[in-house]
DNA sequence: GTGAAAGCGCTAACAC
DNA sequence: GTGTTAGCGCTTTCAC
């Protein structure tokens, strides 16, 4: 049986708000009535009802984060670590939600159907467009990660310039030379999203160095997991010309296309250079490790929490949506210039 | 401003009564008021304040998933993927905790004292063993992963059987013709724990062959980061004799330990064969893709899960606690066996 | 089949 | 400085 307040009262001889005053560490309290009460605190193992707490307040402290999936990617891994350690430090505790590509579950992310006890969501959709964003409740604080929907729609939005990073990172493979750069990653039913935005600083890239864009090099996948990129690669292997390079969307890709690529004997960086993006661990330790763009995901994560927060506190009242664009970097590793020369 | 069962009630022209019967999908209601109460949902776009409900029904639908962190161990985040899943199928939605190493973190998450608005807590601790137990409170139903605490302690517990499957590794090293094999992720201080388990089963397997435990193949290492793996892999490359193989008590390591092998120009698995554990994605992606123990991670989470619920629900009344050991296997890959002969 | 009322544990408002 | 009271939104008796 849970200890309440009432007993906590009934055992100091003093009423429930008193205790509640000394729970909460209100200042005005007599030193003697504080002792006595804490004294019957600890020996009930007094432990507030957060729920009462919550329906009082009307907050809960629990933000969701919706990303598309835990198990295959591990830069969502390593943006729900971060997140929940920047949600800590501003006392709030973080509830993740899966969307698993699925349309459904992601409209349900926002209208709040599946989470009606968090205080807000910081979202990656995957599926969503902007159209779908109508239906978001003015309740329920949101803030959006990365492109789905693009900067200057009605929510608030965290993410980095795609479309620079990208360019970037081809305009690395074009500096070493290389000419025929392939892309994997492309969602060619798309208008929106991550995928495009990389695929146009790719094309970007390539048409500012005066290089056509070359149907045989782009490589459509589904979901960008290990095994995609592998595939890709193996279908862009098979193709004529074959590619001197790969820009891979994310870092899951580009492992599959190493795996790959070293299967079938294909020499990296030599024959074929390899750019990933996301800058996940595993990057840093696959052989050849692999040159990728590096978000600032640490400032993502903060940024993202903070926006968040000044909507539930009410800073921020509704209306007038922020968007933050962190740093990025290519971070340059063996896949593209090889190892160090001793 | 949150619609809330009594706006609904006055539109439809019943009682609050009536509207949480139809909410709440009870039977014994005219399909005319059904109708009409229905209307005013939807009208009103009602949604329950799970905060309120949690109060009256002192539940709250909400598991805790208590690990050492989400950004290095892609084990966790896996493990997390595969608990949230089998947590919704349940109709519980998951709160990770991150202990972060730290022991006091470990002892706030027995005690309930940092998620009070949760049902239960599936825990996988590192630091703590059957000692701090005493600590959790019997309120608070609690699951144990891993092998930190011994089986048949106090509360619920599911693991696999460590030290088999790390016997089960060895023996395969064996089996190739290795003897100087070495272990990556000792934790010498510590007297219980899944390290203490996976060398448990590397000794007996060496000892079955008649092979001595060497001081010089033991690597001593901190948390199972892949840069600790690297770290040891480089400290064992310098000592004399040099391995023949390594078994590395989780892929993370082996990961580590691996890139240190290729960037020292030892050739895996000819030279040094690599065994992990856990068998993570990237372990099927690497070059050479590693040899390792693949838990039922799927296993474990339902089981976890499983006995969760079965003592929020009163099914389990608290003591007589259960342990379940769900099966392993090895996974043989190129680390050990080298690439399929054409 | 439907309604009235009590109360889950907490905190804010107000009295003393 | 401390106590009393009302009420957050819901579900659960118990009448009708």
């Amino acid at each position: 049986m849970p200890v309440t307040l009432r007993d906590v009262a009934d055992h100091a001889g003093v009423s429930v708000k008193t205790v509640s005053n000394v729970v909460n560490g209100f200042r005005h309290v007599s030193p003697d009535t504080r002792a006595r009460v804490q004294e019957a605190l600890d020996r009930l193992g007094y432990q507030v009802n957060l729920s009462a707490r919550s329906l009082r307040a009307g907050r809960t402290g629990i933000i969701a984060l919706a990303v598309p999936e835990l198990r295959q990617s591990s830069y969502f891994s390593e943006l729900a670590g971060a997140v929940m350690q920047h949600a800590e430090e501003r006392g709030l505790v973080v509830l993740i939600e899966q969307t698993l590509q699925s349309r459904q579950r992601e409209l349900d992310v926002l209208s709040g159907a599946r989470n009606r006890l968090v205080d807000g969501v910081i979202f990656s959709p995957l599926e969503l467009g902007p159209d779908d964003l109508a239906t978001a409740p003015a309740g329920l604080p949101i803030v959006l990660l990365g492109e789905r929907v693009a900067a200057g729609g009605p929510l608030d939005h965290v993410s980095i310039d795609n479309v620079a990073a990208a360019r970037e990172a081809v305009t690395h493979l074009l500096r070493i030379g290389r000419r025929r750069i392939a892309a994997i990653g492309l969602h060619p039913d798309e208008r929106i999203g991550t995928a495009e935005q990389r695929f146009r600083g790719y094309a970007e890239a390539l048409t500012g160095a005066g290089l056509p864009l070359r149907r045989e090099l782009l490589g459509d996948t589904g979901p960008w997991h290990r095994e995609n990129g592998a595939a890709c690669m193996r279908a862009l292997l098979a193709r004529d010309p074959r590619p001197d390079a790969v820009f891979c969307f994310n870092d899951m890709l580009a492992v599959g296309a190493l795996r790959e690529l070293l299967r079938s004997g294909v020499r990296v960086p030599e024959d074929v250079a390899l750019v990933g993006f996301d800058d996940v661990e595993e990057a840093r330790f696959s052989t050849p490790s692999l040159t990728t763009v590096a978000p600032d995901l640490d400032g993502v994560a903060r940024a993202a929490v903070g926006l968040l927060q000044s909507r539930i506190s009410g800073d921020r009242p509704p209306g007038a949506p922020h968007t933050v664009t962190r740093q990025h970097r290519l971070v340059v590793r063996e896949s593209t210039v090889g190892l160090p020369r001793p």
